[in-house]
DNA sequence: GAGCACTGC
């Protein structure tokens, strides 16, 4: 190599730095190269600078469209653009950075691409990945920023959400993708080689896969020095990160902090407790219509129930105003949003406010009434004025009973200022919370708890195990869940026989791991060949994992409930989930159908589409679909499949009044009214537990005190039960059972892994 | 005789 052609295909794929120093070419031509002399993890702003107005895109050599250059003048604009320097600093010198930029910095669209200069990943066929807590948002990102590249969706710059992959291996080396996925790519490959720089942006959301990555990529920045992370959060939380990514005994990541661009939103508290939240709510929408400039306003309410009902009384209200006055007001148009609502209606967000009554009269306001997703994951323009009581429904887990719950709490100070903003995108804007200052001060607390410290951590600890993590009390957690919820969870994968005694993952467990669902419902599909019914199982276990199907619209609960009876099968809900689903096939996935039977076509649509990426992962690992014909049969082996992997959520009847009883964790509860049973069977298998207006059990088929005894011996062993009607029940089925089978009750084997050992004999070895 | 904040694989 000693001269350079004009196109020289070899040297095409070679890095211009490496091209520069192999051959002594003339610098006139070779600096036409946009990313000439750039040394990668080396580069300075101003050779980015000049990279980025190059005629070529330095990433495809082909021109700039002229739209490039109009993007980039906006892109200019940003400020996170006017810390370019600072950031390379910064960057050049450190492995692991965290990053803060307010709402309106710039920093989603932009630094994954400031990385991508420095790491020139398409020289080495490596990817920079940007996290993100959810999918829509690594979509329209990647869009963006496709469009700011000038390149093609899905080829240099694409997205990874779950049912899509818009990348293309070997060219995509911008990624952006959901925190899930990640988290999944990193349980089969625990040093992520793929990837030259981790960017986890919205940090501070701490979400479950957040919060585990950072402990997964703390300890793999150790074994891979060559791997870069960025931290991106919110103010708040830096510090915490700042300390958690710095170096054992040294000081603390060093922080790269760029200002954001919102107007100033003024702030004011109630003099006293307001004892009615929604009723203070409602008054305080009004008092702004009547008393304050145009302008939207956003209130947040807690849940679908709530906000309807606040709809109705402030539409109401505002009507009687301007009856009474019409001089005095304009229109007010209520806008419910929440995420159970088709999103056609979550359009009407974004429809403008309703004109003046009449020329000169006062102009319309807009009011959206939402639960918390317009706190983080919708942003509506033009709103002017938020009204915040307070409060939002949050999951809780108590590991004690293992239930997880919604309940109505207070929010936290970081939530408060984050709903605060959502008043100054457009102009400066006012927000009303709905509590004392003092309240503010002394009663909130400063974060959210993060989502690891309230969930159920059963999936995530098998999905950590399979990652090669095995001492789960010691790993190095952001904050660290209790101990009850880890033992929890390692007690269940153990009963499921996902792990052994020794907390070792088994091969049943290494493909439980493997598909995205909880460990109760992997481990039924995984055994439901061994009962025949894994077709069944398979929609099933679809059918459970998307939200509830049943639709019941408030003026049309009594048709609703006859339609749903009409699909009901009176052996089980589950049942009647495989039969509402085969009806939705055999109508043809017909919108008309699923609206003539108050059935929601999305979640029936969301359901087919689990379906087939689960059956993708079963034949992957070869658990066969099989069915069996007779149906009397069919419908015995579903039941005896599910007490497989939902042998520990069974309740027994106690006396005649319809009440049940957990067993082992003896909690009173009742049949969910939309319970499809028309008997009330001694045994019961149950999907979830719900704690409303008193403990349901929620879908609910019968289940056979043999078939317990039989598929979970482990669990059923009663020689540390404590005394009770239950015991006495199982006790009298295991007497009767063992004069049956004797022997055989002897060998306790567990249902699934004779199946899986004999798999794991002709084919995983 | 009820209800489902939100997100993710």
């Amino acid at each position: 190599m000693t001269s350079t052609p004009k196109f020289n295909p070899y040297l095409a794929h070679l890095h211009p730095a490496e091209r520069a120093t192999s051959s002594k070419v003339n610098a006139a031509t070779s600096s036409k190269e946009p990313l000439f002399g750039f040394l990668p993890r080396n580069v300075s702003a101003d050779q980015v600078r000049t990279a980025i107005e190059h005629d070529l895109n330095p990433f495809t050599k082909q021109p700039h469209t002229p739209q490039y250059k109009k993007i980039l003048e906006a892109r200019k604009k940003l400020p996170v653009f006017a810390q370019m320097d600072e950031f390379y600093k910064i960057f050049n010198k450190h492995q692991i950075i965290v990053m803060v930029g307010e709402t309106g910095s710039g920093k989603t669209t932009q630094i994954p691409q400031f990385v991508a200069y420095s790491d020139l990943p398409h020289t080495k066929n490596k990817i920079v990945a940007c996290t993100q807590p959810r999918r829509v948002a690594a979509m329209s990102v990647a869009k963006r920023v496709v469009d700011e590249m000038d390149v093609q969706l899905g080829r240099q710059v694409g997205y990874s959400i779950r049912f899509e992959d818009m990348t293309e291996p070997g060219t995509t080396f911008l990624k952006y993708m959901t925190d899930g996925m990640l988290l999944r790519e990193a349980m089969n490959d625990p040093d992520l080689n793929r990837y030259s720089t981790i960017i986890l942006d919205e940090a501070h959301e701490r979400t479950l896969a957040t919060d585990i990555l950072m402990g997964i990529l703390k300890s793999l920045a150790q074994r891979r020095p060559d791997l870069k992370l960025i931290i991106m959060s919110a103010t708040l939380d830096a510090i915490k990160f700042q300390k958690y990514f710095g170096i054992t005994g040294n000081a603390p990541a060093p922080l790269f902090k760029v200002p954001g661009r919102t107007h100033p939103v003024e702030v004011f508290y109630t003099q006293e407790p307001e004892p009615d939240y929604v009723e203070a709510a409602i008054r305080t929408v009004l008092m702004i219509h009547r008393a304050e400039e145009p302008g939207d306003i956003l209130l947040f309410l807690t849940g679908e129930e709530e906000i309807e009902d606040a709809c109705r009384k402030i539409k109401a209200e505002a009507d009687d105003l301007i009856n009474g006055d019409p001089e005095s007001v304009g229109p007010l148009v209520c806008i419910p949003l929440y995420s159970s609502l088709p999103p056609q209606q979550q359009q009407r967000i974004f429809d403008p406010a309703p004109k003046a009554g009449r020329v000169d009269g006062p102009p319309g306001r807009k009011v959206v009434i939402s639960t918390n997703i317009a706190e983080t994951s919708l942003t509506i323009d033009g709103i002017v004025y938020v009204v915040d009581p307070g409060f939002s429904k949050q999951k809780v887990y108590n590991p004690r009973i293992r239930v997880e719950s919604l309940l109505v709490s207070p929010i936290s100070k970081a939530s408060a200022q984050q709903r605060a903003g959502r008043a100054g995108r457009t102009r400066p804007g006012k927000c009303f919370r709905l509590y004392t200052e003092k309240d503010f001060m002394s009663e909130l607390e400063e974060q959210t708890h993060p989502e690891i410290l309230r969930s159920n951590l059963a999936n995530t600890v098998l999905e950590l195990v399979k990652a090669g993590i095995k001492d789960l009390v010691r790993f190095d957690y952001v904050d660290a869940p209790a101990p009850e919820t880890l033992m929890r969870a390692l007690e269940l994968l153990n009963y499921l026989a996902a792990l052994d005694d020794d907390g070792n993952l088994t091969p049943l467990g290494n493909i439980m791991a493997e598909f995205p669902l909880d460990p109760q419902l992997s481990k039924m599909l995984i055994v439901s060949p061994e009962f025949k019914c894994s077709n069944e199982i398979l929609t099933i276990t679809a059918m459970l994992s998307v939200p509830v199907v049943w639709l019941r619209p408030n003026n049309q609960r009594k048709e609703a409930d006859i339609a749903k009876a009409r699909l009901t099968v009176p052996d089980g809900d589950h049942l009647t989930l495989l039969n509402v689903y085969n009806n939705y096939i055999q109508n043809q996935y017909d919108k008309n159908w699923t609206w003539n039977n108050f059935l929601s076509a999305r979640a029936l649509m969301q359901a087919d589409n689990v379906r087939e990426q689960l059956k993708r992962t079963m034949e992957r690992f070869e658990v066969e679909l099989v069915s069996v014909q007779d149906q009397k049969k069919m419908f015995l082996a579903i039941r005896q499949a599910l007490c497989c992997g939902f042998f520990m959520q069974v309740a027994h009847k106690e006396g005649e009044k319809g009440n049940y009883m957990t067993v082992k964790d003896n909690q009173v509860v009742a049949l969910h009214p939309s319970c499809g049973l028309d008997t009330q069977p001694e045994w019961v298998i149950f999907n979830e537990f719900v704690l409303t207006t008193r403990p349901y059990i929620r879908t609910v088929s019968e289940a056979r005190p043999e078939w317990l005894l039989e598929y979970a011996p482990m669990y059923f062993d009663m020689k540390n039960w404590p005394d009770g009607e239950t015991k006495r029940a199982l006790t009298r089925a295991a007497n009767k059972r063992e004069g049956k089978f004797g022997a055989r009750f002897e060998e306790g084997e567990r249902a699934g892994e004779a199946g899986v050992k004999k798999r794991k004999k002709n084919k995983l070895q």
